[in-house]
RNA sequence: GGCCUCGUAGCUCAACUGGAUAGAGCAGCUGACUUCUAAUCAGCAGGUUUCAGGUUCGAGUCCUGACGGGGUCACCA
């Protein structure tokens, strides 16, 4: 659709070539959108061809523009310039003509890129404890991310892996099994993974408890005195030493490790345990799931893969890419690739993250047949998948090229970073209430939607709470660290999802008012557009090609933008012209058209969002 | 400290990858509903793009340095 720019191109390039005898491919041609406060719809920036045509800016858009003017005038019917810019006017009949193409494309005018199998981890939670929002961010951006690569034709496989084994698990089922009286998510009513948390904050306070008793006892104080650095006042230096203290004296931290090696082991007792309070984190993680809109194929437990990956610890020592330390470690050197030496395998044989994660990508090459593999994961892991990333390159494994670590940046809140220990983290569930709360308060306030009933009513709210909250998150940049402002976050005005919502549900309003009337389709006689129907048809004619910026970027907020922009233009649109008041018969089956086709596509494109659309508001 | 990363309006974010007078929203002020949904539109005000150099026709964008924030440098995950 993007036809009449390749015809621009086209012209532009035998108009250098006849006026300057200039050679230059179509496609190198770069146009830009003509700034609003001048004339035209494209310019063409002249300034780089100053110095092979040893002629000044003005001469050659002035020449340029002329010789368009004359040889081609059904496509551009004007032209004026500024400085180096030849802007370019384009004839109404074109915009037709787009118009008429955007609306028979197929897929909405997106690309056919790649029919690449692709893979995209985006949930890899602790079981220990609920969901809140920065998992949000990243389950989002990984949705986003799967339906775009989906758009553009990749078959899609959504995994998460769950964090279900380790130390912190183990405290919560000590914790439970200390205090817990055998509470259940049905005795409780509390939701499973909040009631699990629970227990993993009781742990940690009964081990901040145990820890102060020690502090002033015998051995804490002998400790104390016999620190490296003197100079360290108490607070301080216990701060420091909890790790160690956890690991070395805690009774509490004994068995919490006792009980992660009788899990090890396989412990009957345990184990039952372990699935049992595992259990109902899962029914609360999928609760939240499915508040949110989001589901997997395929789920991956880290009680499964956490052995995984000692077989290529072997090739890669077959092959001579890692080496052995004297204690019995296994390490790789990257210096020479500008990282560190890594460890894989620890001196008692067992494995760390990395082997862990090498092993999986094996695991899912040759299960899933992924050649590609995106990660979702935040920033603070950079480092992490870079050296897994090179790793797999040493080893040329054949989806060495295909991994990529979609990094995002933390969520702050604007009082700083959200901290457990201070009670500051948003609890996704909670959040996720909280923004249709809001939505109802202001639908009661407005009295809108009062004739329908009540469960369709709820549904609305739930669909422009949720629409505030993913846009809200899906907006900004994923590789910005960005701050979330609860109060912000509710806004349903603005740059806002319930903003684009809002264009959508106009126009089904309209719609609705047509009932069985006859449209005249004939819109040729409608000749004269508007620069608000102009402006809409310039933007729905990049949406293919958006669409696959986003999926080459893994670019979400790409969309979003798009999303929003496009809605302003119509709610301009919308207030300039009269649609169903049109002048003619012809400019309102035009402009009927058009606001069928932005509506189309605004909802496609809030599709790639994972944000649905109502049709009343 | 080494490496990575970010710094744009009071606040939250854009800026088509080097193009015109740096744009939106929120907050503030002013106007527009008997009209197709005002969850909207129009206007005012708000900037030395952290600072200092450099590259060139042209820099928020690229290079060097400084300052400031964040991350990361475990036989943790």
């Amino acid at each position: 659709m993007v036809d009449y720019l390749a015809e621009l191109k086209t012209s532009i390039a035998d108009g250098l070539n006849s006026v300057f005898e200039y050679k230059i491919d179509a496609s190198e041609i770069h146009l830009a959108e003509t700034k609003k406060e001048f004339q035209g719809a494209y310019t063409l920036v002249v300034f780089p061809f100053t110095r092979t045509l040893r002629k000044k800016p003005v001469e050659i858009a002035e020449q340029l523009g002329s010789w368009l003017q004359d040889n081609r005038p059904q496509v551009v019917q004007g032209y004026n310039v500024v400085k180096g810019f030849l802007n370019i006017e384009v004839p109404h009949h074109f915009w037709h003509s787009v118009l008429a193409q955007i609306y028979e494309a197929e897929h909405h005018g997106i690309p056919t890129m790649d029919s690449t199998k692709v893979m995209v981890e985006f949930a890899s939670p602790n079981t220990n404890k609920p969901l809140h929002l920065g998992h949000i961010r990243n389950i989002l951006l990984g949705w986003s991310m799967s339906k775009i690569l989906e758009a553009v034709g990749h078959p899609v496989c959504k995994t998460q892996i769950v964090n279900d084994r380790g130390i912190a698990i183990c405290k919560s089922m000590l914790a439970w099994k200390l205090y817990g009286d055998n509470e259940t998510p049905e005795t409780s009513s509390i939701k499973g993974d909040h009631l699990v948390g629970k227990y993993y904050r009781k742990f940690n306070e009964a081990l901040q408890e145990e820890y102060l008793k020690w502090q002033s006892s015998e051995e804490g104080i002998r400790i104390y005195k016999d620190r490296d650095n003197q100079a360290l006042p108490g607070d301080q230096f216990f701060k420091q030493y909890k790790n160690q203290y956890f690991n070395q004296y805690s009774r509490l931290g004994h068995e919490a490790r006792e009980m992660l090696l009788h899990w090890e082991e396989g412990d009957t007792d345990v184990r039952a345990l372990w699935e049992r309070m595992n259990g109902w984190v899962y029914d609360g993680f999928n609760t939240t799931y499915e508040n949110l809109g989001v589901t997997f194929d395929k789920l991956y437990y880290e009680s499964e893969t956490y052995l995984l990956g000692k077989d290529i610890v072997q090739q890669g020592l077959d092959s001579g890419d890692f080496y052995r330390a004297d204690d019995g470690s296994v390490w790789v050197d990257l210096e020479d690739r500008g990282l560190d030496k890594k460890i894989l395998l620890r001196s008692d044989g067992t494995s760390v993250y990395m082997t862990q994660d090498l092993g999986t990508a094996k695991m899912r090459y040759r299960e899933l047949g992924a050649k590609r593999m995106i990660y979702v994961v935040g920033d603070e892991q950079d480092y992490h998948f870079q050296v897994l990333f090179e790793i797999v390159k040493k080893l040329k494994e054949p989806y060495a090229d295909g991994l990529y670590h979609l990094s995002y940046g933390m969520v702050d809140l604007p009082t700083g970073r959200m901290k457990s220990r201070e009670g500051t983290v948003v609890d996704a569930d909670d959040l996720i209430a909280e923004v249709i709360q809001e939505v109802r308060h202001a639908a009661i306030e407005r009295g809108e939607l009062e004739d329908i009933s009540q469960s369709e009513r709820e549904n609305i709210y739930r669909q422009i709470g949720l629409a505030a909250l993913k846009f809200f998150l899906l907006k900004v940049n994923a590789k910005k660290r960005m701050v979330f402002d609860p109060k912000e976050s509710v806004d349903l005005q603005g740059q806002t999802g319930p903003y684009i919502q809002n264009a959508f549900v106009r126009i089904k309003s309209i719609r609705r008012k047509l009932q069985e009337e006859d449209i005249d389709l004939d819109t040729s006689s409608y000749q004269q557009l508007d620069p608000s129907e102009i402006d809409l048809i310039k933007s729905l004619m990049t949406y293919g090609e958006t669409v696959a910026k986003a999926a080459t970027t893994h670019e979400p907020s790409l969309i979003a933008s798009f999303a929003y922009e496009l809605s302003k233009k119509f709610h301009k649109f919308y207030h300039d012209v009269s649609i169903l008041k049109a002048e003619s018969d012809s400019a309102r089956a035009f402009r009927l058209q058009l606001s069928d086709h932005v509506a189309t596509v605004l909802e496609h494109a809030m599709f790639l969002l994972g944000i649905e659309m109502p049709v009343r508001m």
